[in-house]
RNA sequence: GUGGCCUUGGUAUAAUGGUUAUUACUCCGGGUUGUGGUCCCGGUAAUACGGGUUCAAUUCCCGUAGGCCACCCCA
């Protein structure tokens, strides 16, 4: 047996150990090392289950991630951006529960999709109820409609939200369990611009920060349209079956529509010439299709006719869209996409509700994001904060700050400020590492005579004013 | 879900089958009283987890977890 003792005592486990570690050592020692080794490691099953071991509990679940303050540039920009479009276009803000009866989510994706069968998170709560944490937010959004009574209100209903979603797939770079998405959905009105309002924004959202995107647009018809087309690929399919791949071959049968996504180039010729949904769009899609098509001329979007779009949601009808990232590196993947959902509500419960939306991932737009900040060196968004920097000393000087910094922030200025450090050193210090232009000090001395300091940060030099006058003063400072 | 590569402090890294595991940045404290950007000193902090081989493993092997990439799919 190795006597080196394994140093897995609860004292390495810096979280728990820390400050107590010195007291508490010989506690442990004491209440025996066996017992607490246990604890500590193993995140085994137990009675089928796994369990995190505490050192595992620091680690967020797989395919989570923390936003942390370091991307808060990207967050609060895509936040801000999401919110000014969606209320120019008049959209209203809603959120809906992360739960729902899982059948809100089944019903309306549809079981024989990725999203349902292999991705929603479905469980039992402790009243025996099959509920799933929401994989994307139409479904939801569609149950509130209906359960509101929203066909009441004058149509189109026009909502957006910014929401968590949930999906159970493998985690790779721009993947995730959980995921942000930014959303608009418009009910009531089956009209091709409302499509194209909605793909207006959707575009002028990404294409706002920067980014050049790529629009890739398609219809799938109604649901006959789709019924008959797919009998007549699969039909031209199994006649070329020879020349196909084997990923394709098994497609075929399991889903159709994807054998136009592989790569491989014998594949790909028998698709040039593969019966394609366009064709077989009944007369009413295929107008409704063209005047899309029309506005989005109109509106000058950019996009591209790609008749092997098919959506990962059962839901759609007619119009479907995705947006890519303009870039020639193969592998792309899409940062939103949408479509229109006639049969939705209906489907769900409701009254026959024409509805169109769509979606946008936010954890691949701030990828994207950070790749071109790499690229060009300029920093992405606003710094929220001021350049002022407000350092105090002593009691008097704290009591008084906090004042004085309120008084501020009712006249609109904000200052950085640590009243957690006491030195006026290290407040400096602090000051300059964020980049201050202007330091303001208040000591005790200040606080007596009624006055204030206030310093150029570059040049060093000070100016001692009355303390009526800071606020007039900061104002010039932080124009 | 399938396959490949990877895993040393908060971050980025060095090294090793054998006494206190390197360095830098960050963070905390200090260089005497209320003045930063340079400098100096000190401190906190890591071999993902579990098992095996071995007298001895952070180093070799296996498993698990996690990350990345490709497939699948999509956001």
């Amino acid at each position: 047996m190795p006597q080196k003792n394994k140093k897995t005592t609860i004292a390495k486990h810096r979280p728990i150990a820390k400050k107590n570690r010195v007291i508490k050592k010989p506690t442990i020692k004491k209440s025996g090392s066996d017992s607490k080794k246990t604890t500590l490691s193993t995140p085994v099953k137990d009675d089928g289950t796994k369990t995190a071991s505490i050192k595992n509990m620091f680690s967020a679940l797989r395919g989570m991630k923390d936003i942390l303050p370091v991307d808060e540039r990207f967050w609060r920009t895509l936040y801000h951006g999401a919110e000014d479009i969606a209320t120019a276009y008049n959209f209203h803000f809603i959120e809906t529960p992360i739960l729902e009866h899982a059948n809100v989510f089944i019903r309306s994706i549809g079981k024989g999709t990725d999203v349902i069968d292999k991705e929603m998170y479905v469980f039992e709560d402790r009243d025996g109820m099959k509920i799933a944490l929401r994989p994307e937010g139409t479904a939801g959004i569609v149950r509130a409609y209906i359960s509101h009574g929203f066909q009441t209100q004058p149509q189109p209903v026009k909502v957006w939200y910014y929401e968590s979603m949930f999906r159970h797939d493998r985690p790779q770079a721009g993947r995730y369990r959980q995921f942000h998405q930014f959303g608009c959905e418009s009910f009531g009105i089956r009209d091709a611009v409302i499509d194209a309002e909605l793909i207006s924004v959707a575009y002028h959202f990404i294409n706002d920060l920067g980014i050049d995107i790529q629009v890739k647009m398609n219809s799938i018809g109604t649901v006959e349209d789709r019924q008959k087309y797919i009998v007549e690929l699969v039909t031209y399919l199994r006649q070329k079956r020879s020349y196909l791949c084997e990923d394709c071959k098994r497609r075929i049968n399991k889903n159709p529509l994807r054998t136009f996504d592989c790569k491989q180039e014998q594949c790909q010729q028998v698709k040039a010439e593969a019966p394609q949904i366009i064709d077989w769009l009944s007369e009413d899609s295929k107008k409704f299709f063209m005047k899309v098509l029309e506005y989005l001329d109109e509106l000058e979007i950019p996009y591209i006719l790609d008749t092997t779009l098919v959506r990962g949601l059962n839901y759609y009808t007619d119009t479907v869209f995705e947006i890519y990232e303009e870039d020639e590196n193969g592998s792309q993947s899409a940062l939103g996409g949408g479509g229109r959902y006639d049969l939705l509500v209906e489907q769900l419960g409701g009254l026959d509700t024409p509805g169109s939306g769509f979606s946008i991932g936010l954890e691949r737009v701030v990828s994207v994001m950070k790749r071109r900040e790499q690229a060009s060196g300029k920093l992405v968004g606003v710094d929220p904060y001021s350049s002022i920097y407000f350092a105090q000393l002593g009691e008097q000087g704290r009591r008084r700050g906090l004042l004085l910094i309120e008084r501020l922030r009712l006249n609109g200025l904000v200052v950085h400020h640590n009243f957690g450090k006491s030195s006026l050193r290290v407040q400096l210090e602090s000051a300059n590492k964020f980049g201050a232009t202007h330091t303001v000090i208040l000591g005790q001395k200040e606080v007596q005579d009624g006055t204030i300091i206030i310093r150029d940060m570059e040049s060093g030099i000070q100016e001692t004013i009355d303390q009526k006058k800071l606020v007039h003063e900061l104002s010039k400072l932080s124009q």
